[in-house]
RNA sequence: CGGGGUGUGGCGCAGUUGGUAGCGCGCCUGGUUUGGGACCAGGAGGUCGAAGGUUCGAGUCCUUUCACCCCGACCA
């Protein structure tokens, strides 16, 4: 390719609004042009690039025995209506009607495409398992695009779907695990396989691939001793006993003329955060239930885990006036403690979740359900008894993870994402079945796998740059050489011409920079910003003896060769 | 969705009390240059985000609206 002829170019300026490297570099490198907030245009460069991403994917997930299809952008409504989606996703499905009136969600990941293209057919036991995936433009209605590439509203997403049986599952969850490892490897990504929650797509359990950086937006904790890795939404720690040594003693209410925060609590009974009880009132939207969660004082709620074990979907805090007029309480002073049932005037139920980590305590304090005054020795089972009992707690870094090591806390961008979904879909869609060698119906278990490409390309622009580009890992560099003759002198000129067409017929990828009009510094500006693996140059100066100036992009010193080296040299990639 | 900010040529920006739009980069032409983003001369390119209003006159004032950027969307 000849830079004189490449479409888009590289840029002096940075933009002012480019928070993160690799939006910054892939802009002025002229590899992407953004559109509208989170929708970019991939230019000739970027193209290249994640196109190379897409075929290093492509070939691992073929090896593994993935089938590749190519599945509508629009998916009828009634699919995403059949598994309840069209409410409960947790992005906004963005939605289209056709001049008949026929409604179509703009597909934002395809579990129900799948299992009603599967459903289509009338498959055997036989047939077990199978794997398809495909390469194709996902919708999501974000509400903040941000980063660059990194979040976006519109991208290519590698999605695949898997079916079988039970037993077959778990082999494929793992080598769906090895193949993403061995991908992003190849990539030149290091990725931490993080457990994490499942969300909005359903079944049990999921891991993320996340590369370590300080752009991403994925938090997760690592237990470097034992290996244990889990997204901060999940992440499980030991919880210590407190005072479970002493005597159980009287429940007592004390005027307690406070402030509303713990610390006011803390201050004015004189004991210890632990032994306070948080409780956080929240709503949920989505089921209409209040959800009171009771947690130990020196821990926070994860509101991850309580959706989870409450079934809520939409959860917002309580208002002051719902816990004053509604349940009658008072805002800092809640109570689990003869905490009403259901909403006086509402009638909306209420549910107490209790954090595990209240077995650890014994006698504690904290609201009486109304102002200035308090509880003291409060204990659980003997005064209140919550409906749920379970792991609500938030991981903090310095925690002892479950393994018994110390949880250290990361950032990461999340590139990929294995889920277990199990009977989750085939329980809710009709038909999902195969026939088992008695002859009977059984329904699939399944999985699914993505990878966002244009995230990938990111990740891989800020895990390799410095200050002046990219540095592109040479399974993806969109060419192996940055061709620059300097100057104009026909002898210079020849020489490229002819090396270029010398590494052409070698099936070496050459970006040549044919600009009669462009100087040396010019030259080596863009030559560092776009981020081959090589950088030759052809000058007076080296031609003297017959030689070429070969310089990898990741180090400082230049070597002279002859042709034949040169082309060995950079061939051998 | 809440708060803050910004919209002027491809990019980055200036534009005074309202008086008919400018600078740098880039682009085009010619010339001088040529190993880390050169210099000289000439040139092209703008419904000032959009709509409405005030005014003799609006980039500037008023109203509405759209887009984009940043922060937040949470513990009583």
């Amino acid at each position: 390719m000849r830079v004189s002829q490449l479409f888009g170019r590289t840029s002096k300026t940075e933009g002012a609004d480019y928070k993160s490297p690799s939006h910054r570099l892939l802009v002025q490198g002229g590899f992407v042009r953004e559109s509208t907030a989170g929708r970019y245009y991939m230019l000739p460069l970027g193209q290249v690039v994640h196109s190379k991403i897409t075929d290093v994917v492509r070939r691992h997930m073929n090896d593994a025995g993935a089938q590749e299809v190519l599945m509508p952008t629009l998916h009828p409504l009634e699919l995403w209506a059949e598994t309840n989606r069209t409410t409960t996703t947790g992005f906004e499905l963005m939605k289209i009607t056709d001049r008949r009136g026929a409604d179509f969600a703009l597909g934002g990941t395809a579990e129900e495409m799948a299992v009603d293209l599967v459903r289509k057919f009338n498959v055997s036991y036989k047939d077990l398992p199978f794997n398809v995936y495909q390469f194709s433009m996902k919708f999501r209605d974000e509400m903040r695009a941000r980063g660059g590439l990194l979040r976006v509203r519109e991208f290519v997403m590698k999605d695949a779907y898997s079916f079988g049986t039970e037993v077959q599952f778990k082999e494929t969850y793992q080598q769906m695990w090895d193949t993403y490892v061995a991908i992003f490897t190849e990539l030149g990504l290091k990725v931490d396989v993080v457990a994490a929650d499942n969300g909005y797509i359903g079944g049990e359990y999921c891991h993320e691939f996340i590369v370590e950086s300080d752009q991403g937006e994925s938090r997760y904790f690592i237990d470097e001793t034992s290996g244990y890795a889990a997204h901060e939404d999940v992440a499980t720690f030991k919880v210590d006993d407190k005072n479970m040594d002493e005597e159980l003693r009287d429940l007592q209410e004390v005027e307690a003329v406070r402030g509303t925060t713990m610390e006011d609590g803390v201050k004015l009974h004189n004991l210890p955060l632990w032994q306070q009880t948080k409780d956080v009132l929240f709503f949920d939207e989505a089921t209409k239930r209040y959800i009171l969660a009771i947690i130990r004082g020196d821990f926070d709620v994860n509101e991850t885990k309580l959706m989870q074990v409450a079934g809520a979907w939409e959860l917002r805090s309580a208002t002051e006036e719902e816990i004053r007029e509604d349940l009658d309480s008072e805002p800092g002073f809640i109570s689990p403690v003869g905490f009403v049932k259901k909403g006086r005037k509402s009638g909306r139920p209420v549910v107490i979740v209790g954090d595990k980590s209240l077995r650890t305590v014994r006698n504690m304090y904290g609201g009486n359900n109304k102002k200035s005054a308090d509880l003291l020795n409060i204990n659980i089972d003997r005064d209140y008894k919550p409906d749920i009992e379970a792991d609500i707690a938030l991981a903090q870094p310095g925690f002892t993870g479950p393994d018994g090591g110390v949880l250290v806390e990361k950032k990461g961008i999340e590139v990929g994402n294995i889920f277990q979904l199990g009977y989750h879909y085939t329980n809710l869609m009709h038909d999902a079945e195969y026939t088992d060698e008695q002859g009977k119906r059984q329904k699939y278990y399944m999985g699914c796998y993505g990878i966002g490409i244009g995230r990938t390309l990111a990740a891989i622009a800020e895990a390799h740059h410095d200050d002046k580009g990219i540095l592109w890992p040479d399974n993806v560099a969109p060419y192996a050489v940055y061709l620059a003759p300097l100057g104009e002198s026909e002898n210079v000129l020849a020489a490229a011409d002819s090396l270029y067409e010398d590494l052409r017929k070698a099936g070496v990828a050459v970006l040549y920079d044919d600009r009669n009009a462009a100087r040396a510094g010019e030259k080596f500006a863009d030559a560092d910003l776009i981020g081959l693996p090589y950088r030759i140059v052809v000058s007076d100066r080296s031609l003297q003896n017959g030689q070429f100036e070969v310089k990898h992009r990741s180090s400082q010193e230049a070597q002279l060769l002859e042709k034949d080296n040169v082309i060995k040299m950079v061939a051998a990639k």
